[in-house]
DNA sequence: TTATTTTGAGACAAATTCGTCTTAAATAAT
DNA sequence: ATTATTTAAGACGAATTTGTCTCAAAATAA
């Protein structure tokens, strides 16, 4: 079950990196991210490239130059980075696959998938950078992938 | 969000077709749902294939052939087929794509995660088509994408 | 037997996602 | 000014998923 592309899973692993590592304000280099998180740098450029041109990053070239959050982490949410990278359409879907599946032609298994994809989307827009990153700072949780 | 492959959705949608539209242990032709349901015949195919291959279909070749439930609908759930045709592990996935996160090494949304998909793995484990079927026959719901 | 109907099997093509590479533009340091 | 560092942009390629096509194999019917 792949519910989140790649493009997500690595822009959101690479903000909470910053957040976790960096102080608000700082530039930091895509460079280093895709090193410390083992993402292709140029992929990595690409889908932040994405945020910085949806006003979620702001970016910065040259020496010492990267990128940095436009807001304050506790101000961005998780929703934010799907809804640039996995289209603002992410959470309004069908399991089956059926256009205009919805209350008023619902597929069969659309009354359990509507509760599930609202509890989901729900987690989404109320889970902020800073919340889980300070949960990665206490509890050591991993971005990395060994 | 894409949480089942076009095959997983394919299939339950043609399985689905049998059981609201047809007695247990008639042969159902694959010809008749991919034009009923408007899936690529040859696509429709391979994918019930791999059911038959399986053993949870039995197929017929010739004149009148098809294929039909090798067993009772309502021994049938929704996981069997979605665990043949998008894979065993397909409820034991990380949010963020990273490899071994579990209890032990959790990623930071895991613990969100465990519990939204644990959700999922248990309704696709106790909804059977019989279900599924008797709620599409009673309320006319659609399988069709028009 | 011969022709017809149906699934089986596998090669192939198209679309999408994922990833790589090259070059340009901006900034800083020397 | 020149060079080094960094993001921007876009072409290109690889991998996966999705879909198409052809032919074989099995069963039926004439």
């Amino acid at each position: 079950m792949k519910v989140l592309s790649k493009a997500s899973a690595y822009g959101l692993r690479a903000l909470l990196y910053i957040v976790a590592h960096k102080k608000h304000g700082d530039y930091v280099s895509i460079r280093e991210m895709s090193e410390e998180l083992n993402i292709s740098f140029h992929f990595l450029t690409k889908i932040l490239q994405s945020l910085t041109q949806q006003g979620l990053l702001e970016s910065y070239r040259g020496p010492n130059g990267g990128i940095t959050l436009k807001r304050p982490p506790n101000e961005i949410f998780l929703i934010d980075v799907v809804k640039i990278l996995d289209g603002e359409d992410f959470f309004d879907t069908c399991l089956l696959s059926l256009p205009g599946c919805g209350e008023a032609e619902p597929c069969p298994v659309h009354d359990f998938w509507k509760v599930t994809k609202a509890a989901l989307k729900n987690e989404f827009a109320s889970t902020s950078l800073t919340e889980l990153g300070t949960k990665i700072s206490e509890n050591r949780l991993r971005l990395t992938d060994d």
